[in-house]
DNA sequence: TGACAAATGCAACCGTGTTGCAATATCATA
DNA sequence: TATGATATTGCAACACGGTTGCATTTGTCA
């Protein structure tokens, strides 16, 4: 893991973009962090955990920019609200609580959605991606 | 269809609630309508062009009222906006562009999903739905 | 150390959706 | 048909997630 951030952090400084402490704060929380997706409100609040008070704007803008990079990507859980998690390049899927919002990432072993597409009418539509998300109740609220 | 507008009509007003001049041209709008989701927005602008200027409060109560008796159906189409359509009582999910944000409806023939859950770890969150979603351009702006 | 550009904070804004409350319209009943 | 109870509507103000323009600060490299 630490190889993993300080890889990331030389990839970020190769191309010309800086390594402020926010910046490097955030990566912590993706490389350290659980694998739960997290939303621009909840990273605003473990940085401030950690003694970092940042504007949400540049929260925000952060989350975008790692996005853009490639280091993490935005997860939509089905409530109307991003999260974003750590990149791990590997095609799976999310569950939602209808109570608490909590958010955890689930895979379907040999997911066969890609396949069932070729004989689905998709009205003309060109597929470059879908998104599959359970709905219920988590171990805490159920 | 007449006949099917005339019967959600007479089981809004057996349970008590008015046919007024709004809700019935929002019933209307659903069932004389493609099969396609509309937002709030989208139906406040049909009524305006149906020369009937109707606050944006009355149209997300009428939406929710509606979703409330089972008539139309909530669609989460994966971008943060809800959108409504008329309920069929059959399960099938949705495509968004990317590009224009149009949505159909799209019908996988033996979706498998439901079984296909028994196999995966769900992190101990007892499930009661799930949402496919696919993503891509729709004929006009592929 | 200094200059330049990237990153940040601030304030104001946007779109979607919600709430409290007063005014209005519907409809059963007289 | 007139009336009253209450369902519905409009208005204004708000909540929330997210964005934008611009001035200030900070990181980096020469
Ligand atoms: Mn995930
Ligand atoms: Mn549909
Ligand atoms: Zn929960
Ligand atoms: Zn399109």
């Amino acid at each position: 893991m630490i190889q993993q951030i300080l890889a990331a952090q030389a990839t970020l400084k190769d191309n010309g973009f800086r390594l402020t402490k926010i910046r490097k704060l955030i990566l912590e929380v993706f490389f350290s962090n659980t694998t739960v997706p997290i939303s621009a409100t909840e990273l605003k609040s473990q940085l401030f955990a950690l003694d970092t008070k940042v504007n949400k704007t540049t929260v925000y803008r952060e989350l975008e920019f790692l996005s853009a990079q490639g280091i993490i990507v935005e997860v939509n859980a089905g409530d109307g609200k991003k999260r974003y998690e750590l990149n791990c390049y590997c095609h799976h899927h999310h569950v939602l609580c209808l109570r608490c919002s909590a958010v955890e990432c689930v895979t379907i072993d040999n997911c066969t959605l890609e396949e069932q597409l070729n004989s689905v009418d998709l009205k003309n539509f060109k597929i470059t991606g879908h998104a599959l998300n359970f709905f219920g109740l988590c171990a805490q609220c159920r």
